[in-house]
RNA sequence: AGGCUCGUAGCUCAGGGGUAGAGCACUACAUUGACACUGUAGGGGUCAGCGGUUCAAAUCCGCUCGAGCCUACCA
């Protein structure tokens, strides 16, 4: 038989996707009836504009080992894929794309730019789609969904209806994140806190009447005051200044410009009655406008901070604006969406940019010698996500949802154990933010997107609906003009407002689908920590609101997939590690393994060259292994036709035993770590059976039977077996490396027309077996401690060495019997001696195994002092557990069930010990 | 400012009340038939520090010190 000496992954793996996905196995009607259990999952959407990055071969690795595990358990698996519109950043990319042809998107029109969009949709989007495919994933194209398809238009509008209906959402002036950037609101959390360094002006607004000319001696009177406060041993800054040309109040602030907007000073309520008593009677006069500022009291305003002044413009910072509407203040606008000054500005400021106003407003007040003091001063400043550049709050009339009544229901649904969290603590974060929860500012004034279904009529009433027709009819009932001009409204909805309807949208809410019966709600979401906010929570809120359930049962949230050196990837810092680049130096398998031989959820997960280089070693080792097997047990391959090869397990000997339970165990393990989203330990449970126990010990202690000349009845028995046990593995490997096992399970004797289809392993009590684990579990140890003396004391292979053991009992002694001749291989001995006591031999070296299960005796050399120590350490340790035992057997009550089985537990450790401990002093006086 | 996570071998990290583990790196040896993407054997750790609980603590609890992340209204 052909096979290369390698393996060569690309070859491998081009071959089989186009098998897999135009037979349809990932569909869930492939192959199990109406009545298996279901298993689903949505992927998380990426952008249609997207490409495959890290994060996402991570992701979508670990929902593909799902996916296909649960297939081969027999489920009936819905992976269900599909993309994201995106709003701002496909609408940015296709501008872009414009610009290049000197198009700017006004040109267009509305109508014909979104028609662009689709058509770059059609030619140039689809990139993640390939890439998925290469990654091997298990989705069902044939369901295959994007947020702006009509049946999950049709659930935005049926939800926005239903929400505005029921007064959750309404449309209102508010306080938004401006982007001047991109000329639209943005949400909260698009909005990126970042430090910025920047200065801190204090400014003193005159008390009582205007400042027309320069006020003479106010930097000298600030200095004295704070001089004196600071003597005084008190802190912070003396805010309010009496001196010969009047009194003052200092004010500090980050923004000047924004003072032309100033309707309120505000103090704190205890400097009301502390320190700035009094001055609450009395006016500001705002400088260069003129306009008077009342005082108001409130606790969010710092005593330390600053002066203990603080201006108020409640039209142009968030806090302003709570302050203004908790103490009815005038909102005076003064910068525009264009970050422009504008509004109610004076004349010689109107039209600045807000920075070049900055430096004006100051120039103009240090003339007025308003200006005391400015620091340098690192504070944080709101960007733009997408476009970068600083937020603008702004009031404007936005569409909002109203989230607290929402976010109850969902709350309440983890707290219960309705959806879990894995790993656990990630609830916190989820919990922290819905209980903190503001209303959403949905609307976005962008091209691209979900229009908001309302409708204006003349006179300027609104009327929310489905389409047209139902807004005119909802216009006729409620007694209007239904044959009235109606004006759409030109705003759209931000994107998370379509992904927040995902898990039911796609399976064809609000129609009640088959789908959406069998696959609601989905079994798991796998997920990214950065997102639950923006997607995990949203979700569970509409969810619970429109399909009266959770959407998943368990969110499990990724690891962050950091660079070598445990770094963020950026692309400014150019250190952004490609997936396919990796598929293409160590193979897909190796790359799925290593993320998911590395994926401890909610932890990090850095990208190092060692670990894939082990992942592809790993490929390699599985490609040889059975590259042995098929090139040696050719015979028994063409002559035992499945399916009754699998169940020709006659009479196995001790090593077979011993290797049928080890993979019975780990199948075992591995259905445990499976269930309980442990992906590691799966891939190192699997490594390890597979490398050590299965190539390692099994093949090797085979080899003699299975290189032998002539056939015999062993012979043909072990091949059977080793070709079992590496279909087996195939199988159990295949949900983490699907394109490696599908290539060489093909070439194996197999039921099936695919892997993907064939059942995933179980444990069957049957085939495990104690003894035997621990039976060749010491001879093992014995074969590695001979190997070791010879090693130690450099002896060449060819110095001949006898060893002489003294089991410490008739099993040992049968054990060993049975294996002589491997140990006597394996070991590299010329003779191996059954004794019933070592002689005190003087050159002799002994070790002893197995927690005293035999001395050995290696003629030839000495060395015992090292091991009698290492005896006594161990018999102390032991005789302490021991009595701590003891005195715990002793001082238990027996209150409750778990204590009965605590001292159960104990009781049979204290046996166990006992054992042993008197094992070792046999083996001491031996020494 | 709060919150969360983490400090274990040279590096990257598992584990977790009862003998300290893996991968890589390192050392020595081996090698004509599955595999140098190999085999065999080895060296290397006061499990961040200090207290407490316990017969027993790397593990549980408290504090301290470091690192990272998230949330936040210090003008």
């Amino acid at each position: 038989m052909e096979i290369p000496k390698a393996y060569e992954p690309k070859e491998v793996e081009a071959r089989w996707y186009p098998l897999w996905e135009s037979r349809h196995y990932f569909s869930p009607e492939s192959k199990h009836g109406d009545d298996a259990p279901v298993f689903s999952m949505v992927i998380p959407p990426p952008n249609v504009t997207g490409y495959l990055h890290m994060g996402h071969a991570l992701n979508h690795t670990l929902q593909d080992v799902l996916a296909r595990w649960r297939r081969m358990r027999g489920d009936r698996v819905l992976w269900l894929p599909g993309t994201d519109h995106a709003g701002i950043a496909t609408q940015m990319v296709v501008e872009r794309q414009l610009a290049a042809q000197g198009i700017h998107r006004q040109d267009l029109g509305r109508d014909k730019f979104v028609e662009r969009i689709w058509e770059w949709k059609e030619h140039s989007g689809g990139t993640i789609q390939k890439q998925m495919r290469m990654l091997g994933e298990s989705v069902d194209w044939t369901r295959e969904r994007f947020t702006m398809d009509e049946g999950l238009s049709n659930a935005v509008r049926e939800v926005f209806v239903r929400l505005y209906d029921e007064g959750l959402i309404y449309r209102g002036e508010y306080m938004v994140n401006w982007s001047p950037g991109l000329n639209t609101a943005i949400s909260d959390l698009e909005v990126e806190m970042k430090p910025v360094k920047g200065k801190l002006y204090y400014l003193a607004y005159p008390l009582d009447r205007a400042v027309t000319v320069p006020a003479e001696g106010l930097a000298e009177a600030w200095a004295a005051a704070n001089e004196a406060r600071r003597e005084a041993g008190k802190e912070g800054l003396e805010g309010l200044l009496s001196t010969p040309a009047g009194d003052f109040i200092i004010v500090a602030t980050t923004r000047p410009e924004t003072m032309l907007g100033d309707s309120a000073i505000a103090i704190n309520p205890q400097d009301g009655v502390g320190r700035y008593a009094g001055v609450g009677g009395r006016k500001a006069i705002l400088p260069l406008v003129g306009r008077e500022l009342t005082f108001v009291e409130d606790e969010l305003v710092e005593m330390n901070f600053g002066t203990g002044f603080v201006k108020v413009t409640p039209a142009h910072d968030p806090n302003d604006f709570a302050m203004g509407r908790r103490h009815s203040l005038e909102f005076i606008q003064v910068i525009g969406k264009d970050a422009k000054m504008a509004g109610s500005v004076p004349e010689k400021y109107r039209g600045l940019d807000r920075y070049d106003a900055r430096a004006a407003i100051i120039a103009d007040l240090d003339g007025l010698g308003l200006v005391l003091g400015i620091e340098d001063y690192q504070h944080n400043v709101g960007h733009c996500q997408r476009s970068g550049k600083v937020v603008e709050p702004l009031i404007s009339t936005q569409w909002f949802l109203k989230m607290k009544d929402l976010a109850a229901p969902a709350i309440a649904a983890v707290r219960e154990g309705k959806t879990k969290f894995v790993p656990e603590h990630t609830a916190k974060i989820y919990f922290n933010w819905l209980e903190n929860i503001e209303d959403w500012c949905v609307s976005r004034q962008l091209w691209w997107g979900h229009r908001i279904p309302a409708w204006y009529t003349p006179s300027g009433e609104i009327v929310v609906a489905r389409d047209e027709a139902e807004a005119r009819e909802r216009l006729a009932a409620s007694g209007g003009d239904s044959g009235v001009a109606l004006t759409e409204e030109s705003d759209v909805l931000d994107t998370w407002f379509s992904s927040q309807l995902w898990p039911f949208s796609t399976l064809g809410w609000p129609d009640e689908t088959a789908d959406l019966k069998s696959f609601y709600p989905t079994t798991v979401l796998v997920t990214a920590f950065d997102i639950i906010f923006f997607w995990v929570a949203r979700m569970m809120m509409m969810g619970l609101k429109f399909m009266g359930e959770v959407p998943f049962r368990t969110v499990y949230i990724t690891a962050i997939v950091l660079d070598p050196e445990g770094q963020k990837m950026s692309k400014t810092k150019g250190n952004v590690v490609d997936p396919l680049d990796m598929f293409d130096k160590y193979g897909t398998d190796a790359v799925r393994f290593m993320l998911t031989n590395a994926a401890i959820a909610g932890q990090n997960l850095s990208m190092q060259d060692s670990k894939l280089e082990s992942a592809r070693n790993f490929t390699n080792k599985i490609w040889n292994a059975s590259r042995f097997v098929l090139l040696n047990c050719e015979d028994v391959l063409r002559s035992n036709e499945p399916p009754g090869w699998e169940t020709t397990l006659a009479e196995p000997e001790l090593a077979d035993r011993w290797i049928l339970s080890r993979l019975n165990r780990v199948t075992r393990e591995v259905e445990t770590a499976l269930t309980e989203f442990r992906f590691h330990e799966v891939a190192g449970l699997l490594y390890h059976f597979f490398w050590d126990d299965f190539c390692d010990w099994y093949i090797e202690l085979s080899k003699p039977f299975v290189t032998e000349k002539e056939p015999t009845p062993r012979g043909e028995a072990v091949k059977r077996r080793i070709i079992y046990l590496l279909e087996r593995s195939l199988r159990l490997l295949h949900p983490m490396m699907p394109f490696i096992t599908e290539e060489l399970w093909q070439r194996l004797p197999h039921r099936g027309e695919s892997i993907c289809q064939s059942e995933y392993p179980s444990a069957e009590d049957g085939l495990s077996d104690d003894k035997a684990e621990r039976d060749l579990g010491m001879v093992i140890e014995l074969i590695t401690k001979l190997r070791s003396i010879r090693a130690t004391f450099h002896l060449s292979p060819s110095t001949p060495l006898r060893v002489r053991i003294a089991p410490a009992s008739e099993g040992v002694r049968e054990a060993l019997q049975v294996m002589e001749s491997h140990i006597r291989r394996l070991g590299r001995m010329e003779t191996v001696e059954l004794v019933d006591q070592l002689g005190a031999t003087r050159q002799a070296a002994r070790a002893v195994t197995a927690a005293g299960e035999m001395a050995v005796s290696l003629e030839g050399l000495i060395d015992f002092d090292k091991e009698r120590a290492r005896l006594e350490k161990e018999l102390a340790k032991m005789e302490s557990e021991q009595a701590g035992l003891d005195k715990r057997l002793a001082n238990q009550d027996f209150v409750a069930r778990a204590a009965v089985e605590v001292v159960a537990a104990s009781r049979e450790r204290s046996t166990e010990l006992a054992d042993q401990i008197s094992k070792l002093r046999a083996m001491m006086e031996a020494l």
